[in-house]
DNA sequence: CTGTTAGCGCTTTCAC
DNA sequence: GTGAAAGCGCTAACAG
């Protein structure tokens, strides 16, 4: 392998002068300065970044926590991060926690031990207070997730008014009984957007049937299974708004397997907005997350973190918007004139 | 930041002593041992993984090379990687090339710099002699994709052969007219399947009609596109293969459209079975790869090869399935009885 | 079993 | 404008 001494020596200058022209930094005359880069051109000369990094301490490598990639909301995010990730001249290490709280907090210490230089956290599994300790100190920004009254940035939208809003057009739309059908309990985002439910049908006068709220866990499946126990109930809601475009997917497989039909007998509502909203049948409405500017935004303010730059803001909050489409609409007694 | 000198230091060994305990290799007494590891806690020393890397010159650290993590079946791949190398103590990193051929040049770029000890590269766009040019020397392995008589190690199913039996089987169901919804024309993995889409239909003594060969780009929209455009004939197929399930779910979209039905007027038959092809209705018919497992297996002989373990087998073809669902059925016309 | 020592390849003062 | 030299924190011979 061919090093910096190879080329100074070629070049008959130092090695300081070639980590001058490498780097841009410092005068270096024209005349030295071809005579370098030939040399390099020459010798075929590559840096080592290794050495670079490390003597730099610093490894121009961001880690990217995320509870699973294959979650199309999360691989749009990370698409985000990545892109600036690039732009910016850094590299995403990719975590992948498989959603274990162990090895969520394993892939921290990549932060410590100088792996990476920073640290985007989509959807913690850990605390509140356990991200304030584990951050302190190491640039990290949490995405996707709203903490109240942290120190540590965050980006996200509003989840509990995207769910109120959401829930409150069920209700515009003439829906008194409505389900929900939740991500895991656990989950901060989910409970906030449970929150927004409660709120929305609490403002409207309307009695929250705690029933109502099954858990599923994002998965398609778990939305079947959800809806399976909302429809085994002897009072059927008219309307079901489930935390995920999958959850919400399962529950219309959930609802055609039963025979029955969608809007018309069951209007169903999704969360996130991802690809396959729009391919089935009916598509689906949901609430639009503005998935890969979450992660543009969340790795542009740790880049600047990194950097040493001061944040405007810490707390970021992006605007998530309501889509209407086939899934949803008045309830059956609605359009025949009430009951 | 403390450092192995300190923990020395205070527990009155060598850095070296250090160094054994943490590496645990060579012998170190019971005694001494536990002294450093109590220096360690007490002073909350955590090592320098850059300085630990860039000693051994190694990364500990292999990059994946993907076309579009979005990419559903992408994911599922990276989802294998991401496990085994997490299992055997390696960290990936996540290069998305966005299918531009120059990106995946300059990601090349990084394993000669050291930041990576090797490459997965998931569906090449460079040429068949600059990837073993480039792969001179740097361990790399391609994964989905085959190449005849390449050098570089390659693990994927055998597209030919199974875009062959997905189309004999829609032939004997009866379908006598199968268009085809083809990726990009210029990617390898995709004129396997095309050429498998020919052989059936030559081995059944059926016409080839290039006009029902259209081409997309993996997308359900390019999917929707070339569907709309295949109905725009005057004599329409009975059938169509898409080599993508996004793709097929566009077929599915557009014949919904025009107001044909799946598989009553028109059977589709996708590819990959990624989750999606369950989630549409009616479920879709396909191909299935082991995604995950050729992640896992790609992984492996990648690691090996950075090991320096002699690999059994260079090229090793995984076995895919046809799966069939709702989407494909025998042409209309059969069931009346011919015409 | 443990310590001494010599770097890994690069960046960065500090002189000149 | 350029060079000399001192390490960054760790590992790995090599002695002892």
């Amino acid at each position: 392998m061919v090093k910096m001494s190879d080329v100074a020596k070629r070049a008959n200058v130092s090695t300081a002068t070639v980590s001058r022209v490498l780097s841009k930094e410092g005068y270096v005359s024209e005349e030295t300065r071809n005579k370098v880069l030939e040399a390099i051109d020459i010798l075929g000369y590559t840096p080592n970044r290794l050495a670079s990094n490390f003597r730099k301490s610093s490894s121009h490598t961001v880690l990217a926590i995320i509870p699973d990639i294959t979650n199309p909301f999360f691989s749009e995010v990370v698409k985000g991060l990545e892109k600036v990730a690039a732009e910016r001249g850094y590299h995403v290490l990719l975590g992948d926690t498989g959603n274990s709280l162990h090895v969520e907090r394993d892939l921290m210490e990549l932060v410590r031990e100088q792996v990476a230089d920073g640290v985007i956290l989509a959807t913690a599994r850990v605390t509140n207070e356990e991200i304030e300790k584990l951050g302190r100190g190491l640039p990290i920004v949490v995405a996707c997730e709203y903490f109240d009254g942290i120190s540590i940035p965050t980006v996200s939208i509003d989840n509990v008014v995207a769910a109120r809003e959401a829930t409150q057009y069920l209700i515009d739309c003439g829906h008194r009984r409505i389900a929900f059908i939740s991500g895991r309990f656990n989950i901060v985002l989910n409970r906030d957007r449970i929150r927004g439910y409660r709120q929305a049908l609490e403002y409207n006068g309307l009695h929250v049937h705690e029933g109502l709220i099954q858990e599923g866990d994002w998965t398609m499946e778990s939305g079947m299974n959800a809806m399976s126990r909302i429809l085994a109930m002897d009072q059927l809601p008219t309307a079901v708004f489930a935390a995920s475009d999958e959850m919400a997917v399962g529950a219309l497989k959930s609802l055609k397997a039963k025979g029955l039909r969608v809007p018309d007998d069951m209007s169903v509502m999704g969360f996130d907005d991802i690809s396959l909203s729009e391919m089935v049948e009916p598509e689906l409405s949901t609430v639009q997350q503005p998935k890969r500017e979450l992660g543009e935004l969340a790795i542009r303010m740790l880049l600047n973190i990194i950097e040493g730059k001061k944040l405007e803001r810490t707390q970021v909050i992006l605007s998530h918007r309501l889509v209407i489409r086939g899934s949803t609409a008045p309830p059956r007694s609605a359009h025949e004139g009430g009951r």
